[in-house]
DNA sequence: AACCAGGAGAGAG
DNA sequence: CTCTCTCATGGT
């Protein structure tokens, strides 16, 4: 067994993952309305520590924004002043709106779970505020496919129990996914566990 | 008061 | 292709 599977059932086992452990950015969503609200946080969250994305998700919603098709039609100013807590809020408020676009456009988020997953990868990426790590967080998070998400978290986990000198992102997705089965869950319950070890260090 | 917190794009060399 | 700079807020 690989040493990354091995540590996941040592973590699983330490941390006990119960469902009460799970936050907002590792819960499994279900509806398209929670979906949508996925990908608002992982744009949202770029650069920036996950308290200050639950005061801006907390502005959009008190608001009766939080989804897609609003935030597509909301002006510029009004979406900055509410996105304001999670900071760099002149870009990120132009590719929350880029993005619902891209969504809406594509047919929704039901439709987008049915494309080719790697294909849509590729469109993700072309899509301007979203880099490798948004892309994987999306397609894992809110659209339940097996994509190994690399973040700051995973690095630090990397190094910390020196599973590679590695840096190259594709190498580092690649190495996880090598290692486990294709399985979405699987994934997202990996990254938690990497989250929550990194946190209790 | 400096420094960090789950990034990404644009420009320089 | 790799490095550096910029974008900006909130907590410690």
């Amino acid at each position: 067994m690989s040493k990354i599977k091995k540590l996941y059932f040592q973590l699983k086992k330490r941390y006990n993952l119960p469902e009460k452990q799970w936050k907002m950015w590792c819960r499994r969503p279900k509806t398209i309305k929670e979906r949508e609200e996925v990908v608002i946080g992982a744009i949202l969250t770029q650069n920036t520590n996950w308290q200050n994305v639950e005061k801006a998700i907390a502005n959009l919603k008190k608001a009766d924004l939080l989804n897609l098709d609003k935030i597509a039609k909301i002006n510029l100013p009004k979406l900055k002043k509410l996105i304001k807590p999670c900071g760099f809020f002149n870009v990120k408020s132009r590719y929350l709106k880029d993005m619902a676009g891209f969504v809406l456009d594509s047919g929704g988020i039901k439709e987008l779970k049915k494309n080719n997953w790697l294909k849509l990868r590729e469109n993700l990426l072309n899509q301007k505020g979203v880099g490798q790590e948004t892309a994987d967080s999306i397609l894992n998070y809110a659209l339940d496919k097996p994509s190994f998400v690399i973040d700051a978290y995973t690095r630090r986990f990397v190094k910390k129990y020196n599973l590679t000198q590695e840096q190259d992102y594709e190498k580092l997705k690649n190495l996880f996914q090598d290692s486990l089965k294709k399985d979405f869950r699987l994934y997202q319950d990996y990254h938690a566990l990497i989250v929550i070890d990194g946190q209790n260090s």
